[in-house]
DNA sequence: AAGATGACCAAATGAACGATTTAGTCATTT
DNA sequence: AAATGACTAAATCGTTCATTTGGTCATCTT
């Protein structure tokens, strides 16, 4: 079993995936476009699922890693929360695939496509999670519900990037980072 | 022209549209349960558009109503934004027309019925951006920009609220005005 | 013997078509 | 003048059959 024959059907798929989405995906189409049999396919992946979940979990391994190129743990975490959210959410606006399966989400709603966006979401806030935790550790911050903090965040960053465009000229990056200084994080200031 | 006819019909829509959602109504089932000639019906209304949005318009004054019940412009702004919040949240989660709605715009994409929902979001924050300006005036709190202050208390009571929800415990009252006083009113003081 | 292939097939999906329903209109009735 | 409900173009729905799809495995290749 060739690793290299695997990795063609990955690239091949996350090709596929990102430029027809999830749903329109044929398995003859990834396997015609990663020159294997079309039965190669289940030698490494148990159905077309599996597949998708293991690019799935190269695109949030990558996205952790481009979150943490940006952060440097010598930062205060108004400024790491800020660079990361930005970075991470950037990701999701700038990547075929990921805007593939937003799309898809809303308009399909495809299951296993709204399970991944799930995922993603939830590594975000795993990760500002985190960095919760070590600020407080600390003693940057106050001690507070690490996880609801990170989720209030993630909701808040997310509305002043996407909800208030809806219907407002966008946003500037400082003015979110001020909203943030503001609202955030003087309530997260140690007393 | 009768009044009585008018309101005849929109009990009839307003009760048609709660049980059976916008889509699944028709102007037949309107008309009969009206006790009045199909034809009629646009004596009143242009199309059933229309009926929906004078529907949805009474809905907007009810709920309006329904906070301003709870409201107290004595009390200090935290207190009123959580009543008010509160209130017209839970009016939205316990009345079968809103509920059917919410699951329409869900399930089906109907456009009237997203844009009746953007409404009831529309009435919520002005109704919050209003409060926040007195209270501004009143130097209770510091100047801020009032709809953009309202937006961000509404996306947080629906992220607690209804997010939360997904995959917690569902948060108590007081949890969600601590993390108001912390997150947001703590911000908002006048220095 | 191990790995790769693609024909095969049950199930799912999509296209086509005709039956039925619906929103809106307006000639007729009250 | 107001109300009605038959009418109709357009939309929707149900049915049927053609086509496609994901997964399997007998066969082929190495």
């Amino acid at each position: 079993m060739s690793n290299e024959r695997k990795q063609q059907i990955i690239k091949a798929a996350n090709q596929s995936f990102a430029t027809f989405g999830y749903k329109a995906t044929t398995m003859d189409h990834v396997a015609k476009a990663a020159n294997v049999g079309k039965g190669t396919i289940y030698n490494f992946f148990k159905n077309k699922e599996q597949l998708f979940q293991e690019i799935i979990s190269n695109l949030l391994l990558e996205m952790k890693t481009q979150a943490e190129s940006v952060i440097d743990d010598q930062k205060p975490l108004k400024e790491n929360v800020h660079l990361a959210l930005y970075e991470l959410l950037q990701y999701r606006r700038s990547h075929q695939l990921t805007i593939q399966m937003v799309q898809e989400a809303k308009e399909m709603g495809t299951a296993a496509v709204q399970e991944a966006l799930a995922n993603v979401e939830g590594l975000i806030t795993a990760y500002l999670r985190e960095k919760i935790e070590q600020a407080i550790e600390r003693g940057d911050i106050r001690p507070c519900h690490p996880e609801m903090t990170a989720f209030m965040m993630f909701k808040l960053y997310t509305a002043f990037i996407i909800d208030w465009e809806e219907r407002h000229q966008p946003l500037e990056k400082e003015e979110i980072m001020h909203l943030f200084d503001e609202y955030v994080f003087k309530g997260l200031s140690p007393s």
